[in-house]
DNA sequence: TAACCTCGCCAC
DNA sequence: AAACGTGGCGAGGTTA
């Protein structure tokens, strides 16, 4: 094209200067700074189709590795790995399995997850997990009264920022409305912010407008300026003591990572405990653990016992909170599935 | 050739 | 990309 004319696009190097080559400014050749400008040019809108549809076949690509007597795909879990103890995965990461809506056509990766026969899946995750962990740790009046008069923040921030009645918010929404409220948590700035409204939820925002959006957001979460406030008073504290007695070396972190590594490492902390109860509850049982996706747990049931069995799930993960958690309750959702996708 | 880095993108 | 964070992976590009 006029654009790329003998470029690699799978070179950010060649893309950058050919796109700078026509006077396209640009330091990065990411999606945050692509995307507002892939109206003008249809060129870039095609690159990053390409980059999209590429990402997808590279995801595939690294599920070839089925064990041949098992029939089944045997990742490495590391739960000490992770600066914060959440667990990791590799070889292959399945917790970074696309979501259904960001395939880009009408197939699902995730369906190609399947139990044995006779078997069904119970598919729990923590709702809200880290925002109610911010609430806790935050001590945020507003937010705890939120959680406990069973509210959803992420629809609500989605309702706010599209200006649209909260019942009409789609679940792709609300699910772009997740990284707005924890970046918002996290320290995100004016600039980050209005960059991720205009290129993800393709909502245009200007930084002056971010910049009231924020002001809002903390005006209405007023422990959560309190927090980020304490937090910035004190930069230099070298240890972090989680709840559950684990020393957390501090120093050298800055203020966003001092903000999230507290509530990250509360909520890694959270399901390995509600792990640890459940993989004794289903010792005896035709049931084990097949997966878990950081605040999610995917169990592998016989389909006769699925009904107890998912209520086990659901009250292990919430036995979990009783120690960990004083002021926020906790919400488990949990479904039944013949497939990773959800049936 | 292998090890390493950066970039970009997937998930939570 | 920037004061959101935690990860893994492939491809290009560089170095030993
Ligand atoms: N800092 C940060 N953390 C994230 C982001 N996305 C997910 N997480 C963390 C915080 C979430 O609570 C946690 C689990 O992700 P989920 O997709 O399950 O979202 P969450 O539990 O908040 O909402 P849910 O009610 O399950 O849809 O992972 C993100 O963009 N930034
Ligand atoms: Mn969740
Ligand atoms: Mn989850």
């Amino acid at each position: 094209s006029a654009v790329f004319g003998q470029v690699n696009l799978n070179s950010p190097s060649q893309v950058k200067q050919a796109l700078q080559a026509k006077g396209v400014k640009c330091d990065s050749t990411g999606q945050e700074v692509l995307k507002p400008l892939a109206g003008k040019y249809p060129q870039i809108a095609s690159l990053l189709s390409y980059r999209k549809y590429a990402a997808m076949l590279k995801k595939l690509d690294e599920l070839k590795n089925v064990h041949p007597v098992t029939g089944r795909i045997h990742p490495k879990f590391d739960p000490l790995n992770a600066y914060t103890g959440r667990f990791s995965c590799s070889k292959p990461n399945l917790q970074n399995i696309p979501r259904d809506e960001n395939v880009g056509v009408d197939e699902s990766i995730r369906a190609c997850f399947v139990p044995q026969e006779g078997f069904q899946f119970v598919l729990a995750d923590y709702s809200q997990a880290e925002l109610r962990i911010a609430a806790e740790i935050s001590q945020d009046r507003l937010m705890i009264k939120v959680f406990k008069s069973g509210q959803d923040l992420h629809q609500l921030t989605a309702s706010r920022v599209l200006e649209k009645p909260i019942d009409q918010i789609t679940s792709s929404e609300r699910q772009c409305a997740k990284a707005l409220n924890f970046g918002l948590i996290y320290g995100m700035g004016s600039s980050g912010l209005a960059a991720y409204a205009s290129s993800q939820f393709g909502v245009p925002m200007t930084e002056t407008e971010a910049d009231r959006y924020r002001e809002k957001f903390f005006d209405t979460y007023r422990g959560v300026r309190t927090w980020h406030d304490k937090e910035k008073l004190n930069p230099h504290r070298e240890e972090l003591r989680t709840r559950s007695g684990r020393l957390i070396h501090f120093a050298g972190k800055g203020f966003t990572q001092r903000l999230n590594t507290p509530v990250q490492s509360l909520a890694a902390d959270l399901i390995k405990v509600a792990l640890a109860i459940l993989v004794r509850k289903l010792e005896q049982r035709e049931a084990r653990i097949i997966c878990m996706i950081h605040d999610e747990v995917v169990v592998e049931s016989k389909k006769s016992i699925t009904g107890e069995i998912e209520a086990i799930v659901k009250a292990a993960m919430l036995q979990a909170g009783e120690g960990l958690l004083t002021h926020v309750p906790l919400e488990v959702d949990i479904s039944v599935a013949d497939s990773w996708a959800g049936k």
